[in-house]
DNA sequence: CGAAATTAGTTTGTGGCACGTACTACTTCG
DNA sequence: CGAAGTAGTACGTGCCACAAACTAATTTCG
C-alpha cells in the first residue's frame, strides 16, 4: 500500500477520485443512521417538494417500480408519509414525516461537516475556487438532474 | 421542474451533486457494457494488481464475504480469473483476463470522454484548476482510499 | 354520455450487491 | 505436533433496481 502515491492526476482521474470521496462521505455518514445512500437522497428530494411516485422517481432516476420498495421502507420507519392526492384518485403524494426531517437534517449536518473538514488544507480563495468551478460544471446538466 | 435554478450553491451542495453527477457518467457508461459501479471499480483496481481476495475487499472497501460474489460474478463472464497463489495455499490470486481488460479499457475510454465533454465549457485555466484542487482533496483522504 | 386509451401506482419475479455468521483448509506459532 | 490465526467460501438476510403484468382512476373522443 503505498503511503505516499501523490502522483498528479488528470481532470478525469480527479474528478472521478473525487467524487468516490464524497460519496463514501454519504455512505458512512448514511450508515450511521441506518440509511442507504439512495435514502438520503430520498429525504433529501422531500426535503422541498411532495411529489408523486413518478415525479419522486425521476428525480432519482429510478424507475416507478422501484419506488414502492424504497417509499415503503421509508415509510414503515416513519421517514416518510404517503398521502391520497386531492386532485388525482390516483396518485400518492409523498413527505417527510417530522422525524423524516429531523434525520435528514442531522445527515446533512454531519455531512455539511465532514466535506467541509475535507476542504480544510484549501485556502478560502481555493475553496471558492472549487465551490464555483464544481457549481459550473453541475449548472450544464445534459439532462433534468434538478438542484 | 425549475430549468434555470442557478442559485449559487455552497461548498458542500456542490461537491454533492458533482459527485452525483460523476456517478452518473460512470453507471450510465457502465450500464451500456453491463457493469455496475462496482464492478467498474473491480476492474479498475485489478488494472495494474493481482490482490487477494482481502486486499482486493480493502480496496473497494467491502467486506471479504462481499468478494466471493463480485468475483464469481465477474469470473463467470470471463472477465476477471482466479489462479492459486504460489506462496500460500489458501490464497487465491484475482486478475484480469484479456477480455476483462479491453472492457476496462473501453469503459474507460467512454467515461474519459464523457467527463472532458462535461468540463469543455471551461477555460483550460479552470480546467487546470479543477484538477489541482480536486487532487488536493483525494490526495488528502483520512483512510487508505489509494489510487 | 360511455367505451377506449392513458396514467399512477403496486405486485411479482429475477438478479446484483453487501453484510454477518459459520465453516473449511492452509499456515504459523509455540 | 497441537493451537491459534488467516484466506477464502457458503449461507441466510435484506436492500436496491428493473421489466412485465396488473389494478384503478382519469382523460380523450366518437
Amino acid at each position: 500500500m503505498r503511503t505516499e502515491p501523490a502522483q498528479p492526476l488528470n481532470t478525469v482521474d480527479a474528478l472521478v477520485q473525487l467524487s468516490f470521496l464524497i460519496q463514501r462521505v454519504l455512505s458512512e455518514t448514511g450508515a450511521e443512521h441506518d440509511l442507504s445512500i439512495v435514502q438520503i437522497r430520498l429525504l433529501g428530494v422531500l426535503r422541498d417538494r411532495r411529489p408523486g411516485m413518478l415525479e419522486l422517481g425521476s428525480h432519482l432516476g429510478l424507475d416507478k417500480s422501484s419506488m414502492t420498495g424504497l417509499v415503503g421502507r421509508a415509510e414503515k420507519r416513519g421517514l416518510v408519509q404517503r398521502s391520497p392526492s386531492p386532485h388525482d384518485g390516483r396518485a400518492v403524494l409523498v413527505s417527510l414525516t417530522p422525524l423524516g426531517r429531523q434525520l435528514m437534517q442531522r445527515c446533512a449536518a454531519v455531512v455539511g461537516r465532514r466535506i467541509t473538514e475535507l476542504t480544510e488544507p484549501l485556502t478560502a480563495t481555493q475553496r471558492a475556487q472549487l465551490t464555483q468551478l464544481a457549481g459550473a460544471l453541475v449548472g450544464t446538466p445534459p439532462l433534468d438532474a434538478d438542484g
